[in-house]
RNA sequence: GCGGGUGUAGUUCAAUGGUAGAACCUCAGCUUCCCAAGCUGAUGACGUGGGUUCGAUUCCCAUCACCCGCUCCA
């Protein structure tokens, strides 16, 4: 993990937040490299979930959020939580878990005065800060896909199952945030929410963890260090039937990457007006507030019903780290010296392509460098990059050390004699000579594999 | 939040109660230069704040951040 965080900053992925001034605890930026590679990875998310599909649609709400919004979901209840520690032991309870004021664990009675943790974050909305007007900060960003159901079904009329994909940030006033950008206080998420017919809803459960499985896999996470873990009864979410977690090998240890969870009719049901009319199958709270019905009619039967939500809820940041370490390589060459590589999957490369002068003090060679970057970056394929290192050896190594899948290297033969540029592979290090008019076609169709 | 550990250039390491040295990296110049080459030059650090002291990077206290456990679950 240490290797991998020095990396991280010296190369440009991640950085410490509000750095200069002491940093702010688990918090994390995202530098030049760092942007790349995450918004790769939240882009690839989205062409599976939404381009790729004809039953999905997606969405970006607001992370301010209604009060009333996480009271009837739930979370005002569960995530704020009277915490007591031991100070014999050093364990700590949930106040409310424990039946006298002694510690399970060891007997005594020496524990600390129960403390609230409220996981949410608060802030006020209007200019006057006198606790009449507060928001929320989402702890996920779920809660805006059921708010919005209703909007999102009159708008495009989709038919069950159907599902409503969105990415963004969310916020969790964490205990102990820790483990580099495993487990930090606002965080990023790709969620679906997908809705299927009750009763239909485990099998699409089973088939959401296999698709899921198969997109980390796609990303460059090795089976291997996969595994799923079924979710016992009693360590269920409060909103939970069933759940499957999808379990990262990460340097840390074995731990959640994704999760996904059959929410039930829980949240549509919790969300609804007029509960009372349909079947809700989950314990909901009453809701006097909503607007809305949350509901949608089967069309055999004319029965109005609550759809079951099956959601895979992944962790951005988490990605970016599980991907990252699946990447990380450290070769030994012949020479006795070391390589450094991070073996990204083309399509989430920070850099796609860079392009060398072998001289960088040679007017030819620097403009011919210039125009074949240009030339290239209106691929469209990513950031290409122009980089006059003054040494061609170095540049290699630098962009094995980021990931950049191919170098280009304009010499005084592409000047003077035929046009041809070196072309160098970052995981084999071979280098092919290639005419400067055949290099769109071969860099595409490279990083297309 | 509790207990334990850590904190000197970007990185890895030094030294010192009298205000910090190196290597690698980075940057600039030269070199017809294809896998971290060479030569010349340059930038850059005592996490922060107090206290003790004539003087603190060094001693003391507090604080902040990171790491390990408890906890957490994207």
């Amino acid at each position: 993990m240490d290797d991998l965080v020095g990396l991280a900053k010296r190369r440009g992925f991640i950085f410490q937040s509000s750095d200069i001034y002491g940093g702010l605890q688990g918090l994390y930026d995202y530098g030049p490299l760092g942007v790349e590679l995450k918004n790769n990875l939240k882009a690839a998310w989205w062409r599976a979930m939404v381009y790729e599909r004809d039953d999905v649609e997606g969405l970006d709400a607001a992370i301010l959020t209604n009060p009333l919004t996480l009271r009837y979901s739930g979370h005002e209840a569960t995530f704020t939580d009277p915490l007591v520690d031991c100070r014999a032991c050093k364990s700590r309870w949930r106040a409310d878990h424990l039946d006298e004021a002694v510690c399970p664990n060891c007997g005594s009675t020496d524990l600390t005065e129960p403390r609230p943790f409220n996981l949410m974050f608060k802030t006020q909305v209007g200019p006057v800060d006198d606790g009449s007007s507060f928001a929320y900060l989402r702890p996920e960003t779920a809660q805006a896909i059921f708010t919005n159901f209703k909007n999102v079904l009159d708008a495009t009329s989709p038919k069950l199952p159907f599902g409503i994909a969105q990415i963004g940030k969310a916020f969790r006033n964490e205990i102990t945030p820790r483990n580099f950008i495993f487990r930090v206080r606002e965080f990023e998420q790709m969620e679906l929410e997908f809705f299927v017919h009750p009763g239909e809803d485990e099998d699409w459960h089973e088939r959401w963890v296999e698709e899921r499985l198969r997109w980390w896999e796609a990303q460059g996470v090795s089976a291997d260090n996969l595994e799923l873990y079924h979710v016992p009864a009693d360590e269920l979410a409060h909103y939970s039937k069933a759940t499957v977690d999808l379990m990262y090998r990460f340097p840390h240890g074995l731990e959640e990457l994704e999760g996904i969870a059959n929410r039930t009719d829980f949240d549509l049901g919790s969300h609804t007006k007029n509960q009372s009319e349909y079947n809700i199958h989950a314990h909901v709270q009453p809701n006097s507030d909503a607007n809305a019905k949350l509901v949608v009619q089967n069309l055999d039967t004319k029965e109005w019903q609550v759809p079951y939500v099956i959601e895979p809820s992944a962790g951005v940041d988490r990605g970016v780290l599980a991907v990252m370490n699946e990447a990380f390589r450290v070769e030994q060459l012949e020479d006795g010296k070391q390589r450094t590589v991070m073996g990204f999957k083309p399509h989430l490369a920070p850099i796609k392509v860079a392009v060398l002068p072998l001289k960088r003090n040679h007017e030819g060679i620097v403009s011919k460098a210039k125009a074949i970057k240009q030339q290239l970056q209106k691929l469209g394929l990513g950031r290409i990059l122009y980089e006059d290192t003054g040494n061609i050896g170095k540049g290699y190594r630098r962009h094995d050390e980021v990931g950049t899948p191919l170098c280009v290297t304009v010499d005084f033969q592409t000047i003077e004699e035929d046009d041809t540029v070196t072309v160098r592979d970052r995981d084999t290090m071979a280098q092919q000579r290639l005419p400067v008019a055949e290099l769109a076609g071969f860099v595409a169709s490279h990083l297309s594999s």
